[in-house]
DNA sequence: GTAAACCTTGAAGTTCACTCTAAGTCAACA
DNA sequence: TGTTGACTTAGAGTGAACTTCAAGGTTTAC
């Protein structure tokens, strides 16, 4: 058992979003002490690591509560599940195509500013103050 | 030169977006019809290219109006700008490697998922209602 | 036993990137 | 000349994912 302290530590979620998603019936049904405080059992925490893995993955917090919806209604939807995350791997997939499409775009314009800046330096250099290290 | 109408089509941007862009200052001072209509311009279209390659690598329009700020700055303004691109190719493949390798992890909950769904499927095969085509 | 640190709740506030609304203007066509 | 329909503006509204606040209860260390 581990308290909303420990897991903000081993998760890095703070502690206003861990109880956030369990507001959003992303982790509900999180025990309490006697005295009222959160108490985190291994099995919350092995869905919290799930939950984590699904929003570093660019889930909406939306979709990330259907799934731990239909967890929680037990094997009779593990096809859905599994299905369900193989399209979002997929998903995944192609946003990091598209992403190293853009990115290479990115390279060109560095190639193409590095360029002008050469020529710019240049002249600068030739009608300027002229190169800091002359002899160099 | 181009209506809004025609840069929309062209960018993929709404016309909202594109009103949005100019008053947040990634794209100032397009130039007008006598009536008053946005004329974009050939430099205004790559200007705008640029923006969506910044954009679609995840910069937070703050950042892209901030570039296109010292862009209008003329020519000493290069070396900035060039580093500050290099810096974000950098943070974009940081995120990218991050991001395969939060994807690793799906995929192992996929392996796992798609493990424990066959053997529920065995499980229900044995004792339900059985297999739908037996003999195949 | 009391003070400081930490927890509880519900609700309001924040940031980002749009997106929509209202009221009015402009252009093209019958 | 009138009527569509696309355009203009300023400003309000939206949704996602938190984040902060206020007011109070609980633990723990001295």
């Amino acid at each position: 058992m581990y308290s909303i302290h420990e897991v903000c530590q081993r998760t890095g979620l703070s502690a206003h979003t861990l109880r956030y998603y369990e507001k959003e019936q992303l982790l509900p049904g999180v025990g309490r002490t006697p005295g009222g405080f959160r108490q985190y059992s291994e099995e919350d925490m092995e869905t919290l690591g799930m939950i984590c893995c699904l929003k570093n993955t660019g889930m909406s917090l939306q979709d990330i509560s259907r799934f731990m919806t239909l967890a929680r209604e037990g094997d009779h939807t593990l096809r859905e599940r599994c299905e369900l995350l193989i399209r979002h791997k997929e998903t995944v997939l192609t946003r990091m195509e598209e992403m190293q499409r853009h990115l290479d775009k990115v390279s060109w314009k560095i190639d193409f500013f590095t360029e002008k800046l050469a020529e710019y330096e240049r002249d600068q250099g030739s009608s300027g103050a002229g190169p800091e290290n002359p002899g160099d």
